[in-house]
DNA sequence: TTTTTATACATAGTATTGCTATGCATAGAA
DNA sequence: TTCTATGCATAGCAATACTATGTATAAAAA
């Protein structure tokens, strides 16, 4: 693994708020368990995705547990956008590269 | 960037040998200007390939140029084989997560 | 003729990314 | 009461790739 982790995170946040465990499963399931990231990899990356603004953080309780919720901002949503559009250019210009049709 | 520039490597010498700087203009070329790696990147990841017994490098003279040329070992072959399986893996698995049609 | 550009290989230092290991704390099941 | 799953967090390390820099020569431009 090694890049659009975030871009993965964002895109799973933007379709409903999460707490980070939820996350990892999340991750996992809809992967099929490619991505099973641990929580040394995630939580890092959820705190600095809340530093640059991408992202808010409010705790809840559930079930006499305290999760740490995060939602997407707005300003994450254009990121989102940009990341994504950065990844099918990377994906594309690998494959062009290593493709057998290459040119 | 991230990853997979071994594999695009890889590949461009599963087809002929060919020297460094030629290589950066090959990559170039082939991801329409997507990777434009530079020296200080390729060289580097080159030698790693070298000592790992992927590729074997030797010198030629061309046109009164010393040019160290690379190419792909049985190794580096089947090595490329599993890397190639690895990205569309990644990129699959990328795919899903991130895709208007994710589960 | 001299300077700039392109060619050609190389290393040092740094930033980013993600991993492993570890710690703390609680709910529920065995 | 002990183990497993849940839940957040940091420290330390390894891999990857980038910037900056150095050396050297051929060809083109000024």
């Amino acid at each position: 693994m090694k890049g659009s982790t975030g871009t993965m995170l964002l895109t799973l946040l933007s379709r409903q708020p999460l707490y980070g465990y939820e996350m990892l499963r999340e991750l996992e399931r809809r992967s099929e368990g490619v991505f099973s990231l641990k929580e040394g990899t995630l939580y890092p990356i959820l705190h600095s995705m809340e530093g640059e603004g991408w992202v808010e953080a409010y705790w809840e309780a559930v079930n006499g547990r305290n999760r740490k919720y995060y939602r997407i901002t707005d300003k994450g949503g254009r990121i989102l956008n940009e990341k994504k559009a950065e990844w099918a250019l990377f994906r594309n210009a690998v494959d062009s590269v290593i493709g057998e049709g290459g040119v």
